[in-house]
DNA sequence: TTGACAGTTGAACAGTTATTCAATTATAAT
DNA sequence: ATTATAATTGAATAACTGTTCAACTGTCAA
């Protein structure tokens, strides 16, 4: 039984066993994508670049970025699985603030990228 | 006629009004989430992976990443308009490269989080 | 205790998206 | 010309995603 995915032949198959052994492991390259996932929302990008500049409560953030607590507040859990933010709670309020170096620097380049 | 979109007040309005202006604009910040969307994939992530380490044709990279041709075509398209990777016919073949050099070392440093 | 406020949650809806399938274009070989 | 191969395309389908809405939890103040 030959492969019902592919339905081609390769025209170079020495290269492409060369490459083979050099991808990462399927799983590293889904946890990759889906943490580009996670930027890929407008949302949660302006989330983010709001909480680079000071933590906030969730309506504060609501107000800034002209949404409803609900949708905000959802956004955010989001990114708090995916370990780029984190919460305090602080009396009535919870406050959310960055939870990761590497962010600042992969939205710089990425903005290096867009802007070029 | 109040705003609509928050439905709830904001504690600090003194900050979110330094903020608001330090906001990088609107569409930007929707191009930079695009940017993201794109990478935001498995596959589109295999296939620019692969095509960090050498270029390929459309039948090289199904088999590689055992998928139809129709389905790697229809991604090398999205990369194609998203400007990451660049096309180029020879013979009966189209060959695929990396077309941007940001690319790199924006995998490098998400993967440094995903490994963390 | 009661009421008000901050935030979370789950279901529902609309919009988006990735793959499949079938049809089509374009090139090369006989 | 005909046939075969490489790749692209559009429509259709199924799965996923973001926002809204309503209900709920937890905290503070009177």
């Amino acid at each position: 039984m030959d492969n019902k995915q592919s339905d081609c032949e390769a025209i170079n198959f020495e290269l492409i066993e060369k490459i083979r052994p050099k991808m990462p492991e399927q799983t590293l390259l889904y946890e990759l994508s889906d943490f580009f996932k996670v930027m890929g929302d407008g949302t949660r990008i302006r989330l983010l670049w709001a909480l680079e500049e000071s933590e906030m409560c969730v309506g504060d953030l609501a107000v800034l970025l002209n949404m409803t607590k609900s949708a905000v507040s959802h956004q955010l859990k989001v990114l708090r699985l995916a370990k780029l933010v984190r919460s305090q709670k602080k009396g009535k309020n919870v406050y959310y603030s960055l939870d990761d170096y590497h962010v600042k620097t992969i939205l710089e380049k990425a903005l290096e990228h867009v802007c070029e």
